[in-house]
DNA sequence: CGGTTGACCAAGT
DNA sequence: GACTTGGCCAACC
C-alpha cells in the first residue's frame, strides 16, 4: 500500500490544514516533496473528495483565492465562515494564516 | 508514447 | 501593474 496516487497525497496533506488557515498549491506540492503545483490544482479541479477535503483552504502563492469548483465567490464565503478575512478576491493576513508543511 | 491541458509559479518585458 | 515566456508535474486523449 502506501502506493497512493499523487492526488490522494494532496488531499491527505490538505486535510492536515487546521480551520481558519490557508495553504498554497506551492506549499502543498513542496510539502509532499514535489513541484507539481499544476498537478495539485488539477487534482483539486477533479475534486472527487469535494466535501471531504477542504479544498477551499488552498489559495495562490500571491495571496489571491485562485479558483474553486463551486465558484470563487462561494470559496470566499466559506473562508469567511472559517474565520479567514478575504477582500477583493485576496486573502487578508495571508502570511499570518498561511499554513506550511 | 507524444501532445494538450490545468483551481500554478517565477522572471522578464 | 498587465501581459508574455519558460518551466514544472500529473492526468487525459
Amino acid at each position: 500500500m502506501v502506493k497512493k496516487k499523487f492526488s490522494e497525497r494532496c488531499y491527505s496533506l490538505l486535510k492536515k490544514v487546521p480551520k481558519g488557515r490557508v495553504t498554497t498549491y506551492k506549499a502543498l506540492a513542496e510539502g509532499m516533496g514535489c513541484r507539481a503545483y499544476q498537478a495539485v490544482g488539477s487534482a483539486m479541479n477533479k475534486n472527487p473528495y469535494a466535501p471531504k477535503v477542504p479544498c477551499h483552504r488552498v489559495v495562490n502563492s500571491n495571496g489571491s483565492v485562485g479558483g474553486f469548483a463551486y465558484g470563487v465567490k462561494k470559496k470566499i464565503e466559506i473562508l469567511k465562515t472559517e474565520g479567514v478575512c478575504v477582500e477583493n478576491g485576496k486573502i487578508i493576513n495571508f502570511e499570518k494564516i498561511l499554513y506550511e508543511f
